[in-house]
DNA sequence: GGTGTGACTGGGACCGGTCACAGTCTGAAC
DNA sequence: GTTCAGACTGTGACCGGTCCCAGTCACACC
């Protein structure tokens, strides 16, 4: 009765299908690479898809398929540590991208509090995505364990310690980094070099550790090593921690960049310059580098590439291929604090 | 032949139907809500749910419905101002959980290239998810106009200028927060108080100066207003454009606590101490704010809950409830630096 | 006893795609 | 003139839910 037709119905594959005047079976054909379809028909069905304005809806396809066509960016670490980070948004965005140009959409999962977890097992369970971008460095992480239970294709951001092998990761060669940039402080001049290392159940705090040792060699004194957990704060109190123990320190090479700040600050407190007295370097290259006063010397991760790759080796996984991983290089990057 | 029934089937609502002796309607009652099932069916039912490990396929119920079950995170900020910021992760971490709660999920869209702009309106008006949160502060955005003209259902982060009352939106009172940092640095004595405005087609950098020059009144002088872009950089731009006009002022209220930080690196280059010889305010209060030296006194915004507030009106309108706005509180949070 | 009503149940149709299969047509090979 | 392969097309079944309608049953009321 006068109902105005503004809000008329989508255009199906069978409304593109009478408009071609092909049927649904060589549109959805069409749709779909155009393989086995004669030239006159597929331009029949891709004037009327124009004409139609047509859309293929994605829970018909996914229904039939399958495939959800989107992948989880599936956050496990504490907040505090890693979302307030810029780095962190780098990824997300190269993710984001990633996937839009393979027309599959970005599903954000937060696993913070224990509720959260099993929420975020569940659905991933489910099969609600095909899979799963992993962002969470540490150790025995049980909702890791949950993944790999549930046979949910995973691909990891940075190596998964304790289960290296069990699936796909995208890494930055930890070891040989800090071999660099130790190297690179001890060419300097800088003789005491100590280290303010990550947590020992992150890759990134027990090989950078390892690399910094190994390129010390004889000259590695266990004195000079403390722990943080990557923020500023840790850094401050570990740096304090290293002076209190000794004030023969001509260099520091801190785990990330966020500990580099906090040794600087402590360093100031202790009336000590950078990098007259002590040079600093971070890792990462994270937007706080570049800003910092001083400027850091750094070891740059290619943040703008390791999420793309994520993606790529996750659609691989998914598609049946053997499990791949991949390194990806660092750079120096010599700024002013050391 | 001797093939592993490892990769078993799904079990779907008519496993269910079978396992609890009732039919598939049923089933679908008990999990919609439970109303008009006796109690034994019911039960029977949750109990074949538990038996079966069975969870709900996504694609079918949207297929059905007609509902997505999801909305989007709408980026439309060029990332360099908003991406590397915080305060963004905050507000997506909220709005991911405030959807989580609702068993809904957040897609994250990009819209940063024209190429990425057009993917993004196809994507969206194509109905893929149910509504936008849209993340975007700039006036008449080509984007926002193809999401009205669709009709898609959008809550807007921020007032939308051009926009006000097309579409709902959850703000912060500018006008009156910028009255009210203002007031706070007359109270404290300042007189010749400059202003680092944000840009003009944006709510904060419209609104907030307007609320500065009502409440500075006969005392607001034209020479003592700057624009910058909410970045640091053109925030110590700004700041050294004014002091190359006049050193005779005493406090600036920036718009950001970027631009804040970047008017005390302006004024330490002119040898002037912050908050000694010039108070400096800013707004947000993000993290940067807290760590900054000297920290920062500056406007704290919701962030907590803005996604929150947002996704609660989002789904108002997608019920098909009149649009509704909400106008959250700032706090003015004292520091050292004014 | 007949009728009405409300609680509950079952099942067919449908959402909009994909897929497998059967079928048609054309042209080359024998 | 068959036969046959290969290119192309159409159709029915299906994916796993929801919706709606018809139907059953128990109970109260006249």
């Amino acid at each position: 009765m006068g109902e105005t037709t503004t809000a008329r119905r989508r255009p199906t594959i069978r409304d593109v299908a009478a408009a071609a005047g092909v049927s649904r079976g060589t549109v959805s054909r069409v749709i779909n690479g155009g393989h086995w379809v004669s030239p006159d028909a597929r331009d029949a069905v891709e004037d009327a898809i124009r004409r139609t304005g047509y859309t293929a809806n994605h829970a018909a396809r996914s229904l039939a398929t399958g495939r959800a066509g989107s992948l989880a960016f599936l956050l496990t670490e504490p907040q505090h540590l890693l979302f307030a980070d810029p780095t962190f948004s780098l990824l997300l965005r190269g993710a984001a991208e990633a996937l839009a140009q393979r027309s599959m959409t970005l599903v954000l999962l937060v696993a913070g509090t224990p509720a959260e977890r099993a929420n975020v097992a569940h659905f991933v369970s489910a099969g609600h995505v095909d899979g799963v971008l992993l962002i969470s460095s540490h150790e025995s992480d049980p909702l890791l364990e949950a993944l790999l239970e549930a046979g949910v294709p995973t691909v990891s951001c940075g190596l998964p310690l304790g289960h290296q092998g069990d699936l796909a990761a995208v890494s930055v060669d930890e070891e040989g980094s800090a071999r660099a940039m130790t190297r690179y402080l001890r060419e300097q001049g800088h003789r005491r070099i100590a280290t303010i290392a990550g947590p020992d159940d992150t890759p990134g705090g027990r090989y950078r550790l390892v690399g910094f040792r190994e390129e010390m060699g004889d000259a590695f004194d266990p004195e000079l090593v403390e722990r943080g957990d990557y923020s500023a704060e840790s850094g401050l109190a570990a740096m304090t921690r290293l002076l209190e123990r000794t004030r023969d320190i001509d260099a520091v090479f801190a785990a990330s960049d966020g500990m580099a700040a906090g040794a600087v600050q402590a360093l100031a407190r202790a009336g000590l310059r950078v990098p007259e007295d002590v040079a600093v370097a971070g890792f990462d290259d994270s937007g706080l580098a570049a800003s910092h006063e001083p400027p850091l010397t750094t070891m740059r991760q290619p943040w703008d590439r390791l999420s793309g790759e994520m993606v790529t080796l996750l659609l691989e996984v998914i598609d049946g291929a053997p499990r791949r991983s991949v390194t990806l290089p660092t750079e120096l990057i010599v700024r002013d604090s050391a």
